[in-house]
Order: structure tokens, then C-alpha cells, then sequence
DNA sequence: CTCATCTATTTAAACGTTTAAATGAAGTAT
DNA sequence: ATACTTCATTTAAACGTTTAAATAGATGAG
């Protein structure tokens, strides 16, 4: 691998002019620009990060904190990944991943981020790895998607809106909650408890009980919201279509309405916020991203193609 | 942050001497080496990455190539990425994120790492990120998933397999079908191509369109087995439970069986053989791991608990 | 023609480590 | 006692950069 002296050598200069052409920080003659960066190209030359890193105290990298468990509900870790990848890619960044629960030297890279609901304070302790660091947080409001399920239902003239939560333990599931009741407020409706079922867990089969509870109680409901995927699930395979469904994911199912989750500008717009955030830009302290609502699609990602990030 | 230099101070030894004790590449009297952990802990130093690298020419670092379209059938990334940092992490490696498709330095990591299935030579070139790199294959079997399948059934007696592959654009697809071939060969059954279905593409209402192609057919089958989880999901859906079914995947399926593929162990195991060949250790070139069946369990992870990993 | 000013370039120190080579202090053989 | 080992420790160079400070060369004013 070529080093700047290489390149020194070749242009017949010392390297700190080579350094100070490749990041103009120094004026420098035409000529030898010219001499310097054809070395530059001949030479295939690359910076080498730790050379570079070492003086500048910069490691061109931003470090993700993963979480044991996946809290994300809402999106695709590993899209979410990817795109965060392609975004500090493109800025001459790279990811470097780092379990939550390991005490690395935070100078391993310049900034950190994570991913998930900040608690909610109504909410016990989950989120145990509370960012100690000053994350800038963008963030999906799954209230929002509560909300905008509820109006969208109640503007078809629904009026008993039955909710099957995310279970409490799950971060995020609160917002959910939020949405709805305030939805339901605005709506000018009665909060009805008897509508609201929260399934012990996120599984498949929970939806499954979780619907059959709602069914089976006196409680009738001319519209349904199920959160979650895996109980999203089990609660359209047992469906009886008697009323409207609105789930939190619009994924694989035919003729449910559901969500789609701005994946990809989360991440970038996470990475881009960190980046000027290092670069010492004040930066919002929170961003809202919102989900769209995908009415009745069929699902498949094609289908979503035509829809905007809101 | 606490330097090496500040480490000698306060121990009264030289810098060097510090680097000898915490890598112990020299002898060091016990009375030194003890003044100089003490310092150590005393200070909570820990040695500066850049630093180290830039001397050792190890970075202590391992790429992941990330390819822009998830290649992955049959493990979810998301956990493969978790389970190979915590890997890295307790090697005292870390995991840097990089396209597959843009040209970093190579020196950026010690080794790189990518995931999926090597190409089957039958198949077109779909995995157009050939590794350029020396990796440790190691490598999940659907070959062997397959197989098993097809021996599972048989053992009960079915003599009439359906398959429902994946689309032959998949990486890693032709493995079903080799293996389904193998079994059928050595159970000593003829092959029918009407049992076999390739649907249009991997996704929930291709895996319904595909179970209804093979229904209507006048081929009758008295066992079937499905490939990819969007697929067995469609499956799954509108099936009428006439013959044994078994998926790719044991999700959230009630009474169907699947199996279960060893995400961690393939990460680790990955992750650890490139470790070994970056210390210069000859390693095999290929590992092969095998998924483990699930008979007709629930699907759900507490279910699973019991089995082993072949 | 000399001195000061400005500009382009080079020299050298620094970043935090590792490690080869040099040093020093013992101990052992002559 | 002197020289040769052995062992523990220090000195200093090196890794690939950036950047402050020094230098050289040209230009302009007096």
C-alpha cells in the first residue's frame, strides 16, 4: 500500500505538501498541485486511517450500541443497519458495531448511536442502556401511527375502535397507547378499557389470544388497530373480516391496511444529524419521523413504491 | 483518556516497560510488573487502539461486507450481525460495517468477513459480490435441510414429496433442490418434476399462488415441503392440513414442522476461523453447518430450547 | 541595493503505541 | 579482580499522518 511519502517521493516534494494539497489546508502552487494529485492517481493512494486518525484524534467512525435483545419493533434492524452503513459510507464514515453492554473506549470512535424508543417516563425501566452519550435521537413516532389508524378509521364512520397493544414490557408500546387515546379524545369518543387488549407477549399465538378475548367479550368493535408484526400475524389468520384492521406493519397480508416505516431516512437522517453534530453544528435535540398508512394495499413492497415518507 | 505515558509515571517505570507487562512480550520482575497493574487499574487505562494499530499494523478490527440487497434466506441478519459482534467483542475485535460494493482499504480491517451462500456453479452469477477476499466459508446446508426433509417424510411412509423451491434467483436455492434430489435418489424414489413448483418470486402470495398451482395439479402428493419463509407463510395460510407439511423455517406456524437454523453458532464459528487464519493457523476451507428439525412444534422460540445444534 | 513582506515549501514535532537495540546491574566463571 | 553472562530495564526508532514553526525565494518599497 502506497503512503504519502510514496507519493512525496514520486511528485518530488516533501509529504507535507502532499498533505497539505489532499486537504487544501495549506495554499499551495498550481503546479505542484497538478504534480502531487497525478502521484496521487498513479499511486492508487488512500489515506491510511489509523496514520491519520492518530494525529487528528478523528477515526472517521461512527459506533453502533447493539442492544442484546432487539427492541426495535417497528423497523428492520438489518435494513436499518445497511442504510446507516451506505450514509456513513458516503460521508467517508464506517459502522462499527459495539454490543451495548461492553465497555469499549468511547474513543473508538468519534460519535455513537443507537436505536429504540427513549422511554417513556410512564414506563419501567426497560431501555436499561440508556445512551450515556448525546445521541442526536430521530425517531419513529408510533403514536403518531396509533393516531392517524384511529382517524382513519373514525373518518369511515368507525366509532368503537378496538387497540391490540404491544405488551407493556416492550419499549415504544406506550406511544402506541398515547396515539390512540389521544386520537379517540380529538375524535370527541369515549375511552372504553374493555376495547383495549394487551397480549402477554409479542408472539404469533398471543395475537391469536389476544383477538379471540376481544371476540369473545360483550365488547362489540367496528374497527380494529393491532401493533406489532408477529401478533399482526396471528390476529389477521384468524380473522373474520367482520371489520376494518389496521395493522402496524403492512407486510404479507392481502387487503389489510398498515404501516410503513421510514426505514431508511431514519438512518440517514440519524447519521447525518451525528455527523453535523460532530462537526459541532447544533442540532435538534429530536426529529419525528413519521410512518405512512398503506390503505387496504396489498402489501408487497412493490406496491408501496408510489407512497412518500410523510 | 489515560495514556501509556501516564501509566509509567505514576508506576516509575519506563513506557516500554508497561507495553512488556500488559502484552508480556519481555520478561518483567514481579515487583515492577505489580507497581505497573496497579497503575494500570488505578488509572483504568486501556491502550489506545490507533495507537497500537499503527505500530502492530493491526487494526483489531473485522470487515463485514454488507451487500445492498439482504442475499440471506435462510438466518436473520439482524442476529447474525448481534451474534458475530459478540463474538468479535469477547476476542477483543470489534465489527466495521462496509458496503460490499465500495472500495475501501483493505487495511481498514484484519479480515473480512461476508455471509450467503457461495455460488452453486449451476446457477448464473447472482452473487455478483464474489468474495475477492480469503474468508473462512463456513456455511449453513439447505442441501442438508432439505434432505432431511425428504428422509423425515419418507420414514413415515410418504412415497409422493412436493417441493415448493425457492425461485431459482435466490442464492442458495439450487441447495434445496440439490438436496431434495439427493434424498429422494437414496430413498430409492423415482423424481417427478410434477411435484415440484418454483414460484415467480419469494414472497407470501407467490407461496399461496404456488400451493394452489400444485392443489389444482392433478399430481397428487402425500407430503410437501417448503422453501422461505414468505413463502411458507402464503403456504401455511391456505393450506387444508390433508398431508404433512414441512417449511424452511419453524416460525409461528401451529403444528407445522420446521427447522431451525443455527445463527449463532455460524456466526461465532465465522467469526473465530478467521481469527484463527489472521494468527496463521491453516483452517479448513469449508464448514458445513446443519440446520436441526423441528418436528411439528409450535415454532416458538421457548420450544426450541431443547434441541442441539447438529 | 538593502530591508521588510509575503508566499510556497520544507523541517520537525507530535499523536500512542510496539519493539529492536542499547544500557546497566547483577551474578558466575576464569 | 577481570571478563563474560544473564537478566531487567531504558532509549530510541518506527508506524502514517497532520500541523506548527522554520526556511527559502520572490516581490515591492525605501
Amino acid at each position: 500500500m502506497a503512503t504519502i511519502k510514496d507519493v512525496a517521493q514520486l511528485a518530488g516534494v516533501s509529504f507535507a505538501t502532499v498533505s497539505y494539497v489532499l486537504n487544501d489546508s495549506m495554499p499551495v502552487s498550481e503546479a505542484t498541485r497538478n504534480k502531487v494529485l497525478a502521484a496521487v492517481t498513479k499511486l492508487g493512494y488512500q489515506p491510511h486511517r489509523q496514520g491519520r486518525n492518530l494525529q487528528r484524534q478523528r477515526t472517521l467512525t461512527i459506533g453502533v450500541l447493539l442492544p442484546q435483545a432487539n427492541l426495535l419493533c417497528e423497523v428492520d434492524l438489518a435494513t436499518w443497519l445497511l442504510e446507516a452503513t451506505n450514509a456513513a459510507t458516503s460521508a467517508g464514515y464506517s459502522l462499527l458495531l459495539q454490543p451495548a453492554d461492553s465497555q469499549a473506549r468511547g474513543d473508538l470512535a468519534d460519535g455513537w448511536i443507537s436505536f429504540g424508543t427513549p422511554l417513556d417516563p410512564q414506563l419501567p425501566q426497560v431501555w436499561a442502556l440508556a445512551p450515556p452519550f448525546d445521541q442526536p435521537a430521530v425517531l419513529c413516532d408510533a403514536a403518531f401511527a396509533a393516531q392517524r389508524a384511529v382517524e382513519t378509521l373514525t373518518h369511515s364512520g368507525m366509532r368503537r375502535i378496538g387497540l391490540i397493544t404491544l405488551p407493556r414490557s416492550i419499549p415504544g408500546s406506550a406511544r402506541w397507547y398515547l396515539g390512540y387515546r389521544r386520537a379517540l379524545r380529538r375524535a370527541g369518543l369515549g375511552f372504553d378499557p374493555g376495547l383495549v387488549v394487551e397480549p402477554a407477549a409479542n408472539r404469533f399465538h398471543d395475537g391469536v389470544a389476544a383477538y379471540e378475548t376481544l371476540a369473545a367479550s360483550e365488547n362489540d368493535y367496528d374497527g380494529l388497530i393491532v401493533c406489532g408484526h408477529q401478533l399482526a400475524t396471528g390476529v389477521v389468520m384468524v380473522d373474520h373480516a367482520k371489520v376494518p384492521v389496521i395493522v402496524s406493519h403492512s407486510s404479507s397480508q392481502r387487503g389489510i391496511s398498515g404501516f410503513r416505516w421510514p426505514t431508511e431516512l431514519w438512518a440517514h437522517t440519524l447519521v447525518r444529524k451525528l455527523l453535523q453534530q460532530l462537526d459541532g453544528a447544533a442540532i435538534a435535540h429530536r426529529t419525528w419521523l413519521n410512518p405512512s398508512l398503506v390503505i387496504g394495499s396489498l402489501g408487497f413492497k412493490e406496491d408501496l413504491d408510489g407512497f412518500n415518507y410523510v
